[in-house]
DNA sequence: ATTAATGCAAAGCCTTTGCACCGGA
DNA sequence: TCCGGTGCAAAGGCTTTGCATTAAT
């Protein structure tokens, strides 16, 4: 059962049924963040009904409560993962689309300046860095894959 | 007229027709990130038969070509505005939509921070804080906002 | 005459929603 | 019984694309 306080302090109730459960158990054991699609195919390994209307409706109730953050990393679509501190950031690479987290105090350092300088209150940061990792810079990766991109 | 260099060294040409140098200009002229819907309506106001899709194929030759950049800051739909340094980023309140500009030094101390550990080479950093911007905070704009949704 | 750019409409993604049905308290 | 949760299909919003037409060199 997971609960949230409504605005008017009454408890509102949410059952964790089975399809809830496998979603959040799927996020849960996937490393790093996760998109509907993948979800979507995990869950209709172990459940062929789960639809993804549900998994949709299921994410939106995650985020609602506070249990998962939501990023948009690529160009469309977002991917899922269980709640992070504000520290715990992204970055995308452009050779082999994997995604990886990192974390730094200086992203803390961050917002306090701005909010210091701006009178901004600020209670989410969404930062993502677009690169090329490691592996790719060693095996020119991507540099291949943008040369056939362009002809 | 616009040139680019394509990997063989050759000149890629583009020519500035009306419609582009209207959609320019209209970037150009709005302070911060514009989004397309916001562009269609300026353009529509100069230029009635302009379409969306000239809109988009002139926004992507834009990106190509490193006149702009391309942000995602809402739910869905991206912004646009002229090329800036990796330092300018953005804040979205919560309560009035707005997307304000901020730059710091400390962008950059963080993009050398991580790749300097984690040997990832990093090309674009798009960083959106999202809050409560100062004149929200005093006017509580949002937090009625918030109430509203819940009931 | 050749090639790029445009407008239009259709299609493509990702996501949300209406509705009928199901199932637990 | 009641009410939330689900699946299905349809609709929505944003973006891209195919195609015929137009404009420019």
């Amino acid at each position: 059962m997971i609960r949230n306080r409504k605005h008017s302090n009454q408890l509102e109730k949410y059952v964790l049924t089975p399809q809830r459960q496998l979603i959040l158990e799927l996020i849960r054991k996937s490393c790093g963040p996760i998109d509907v699609k993948k979800l979507y195919q995990l869950t209709s390994k172990k459940d062929e009904s789960v639809s993804l209307a549900t998994i949709y409706r299921s994410l939106t109730l995650f985020k609602k409560v506070g249990l998962i953050d939501e990023h948009r990393l690529g160009k469309q679509g977002c991917c899922y993962e269980l709640k992070q501190s504000l520290e715990h950031q992204h970055m995308l690479c452009k050779g082999c689309g994997k995604v990886s987290d990192f974390e730094s105090p200086l992203i803390t350092e961050l917002i306090k300046a701005i909010q210091d300088k701006q009178g901004f209150t600020i209670e989410k940061v969404e930062l993502c860095l677009q690169g090329t990792c490691k592996e790719c810079q060693d095996s020119n990766k991507s540099v291949a894959e943008k040369e056939l991109k362009n002809e």
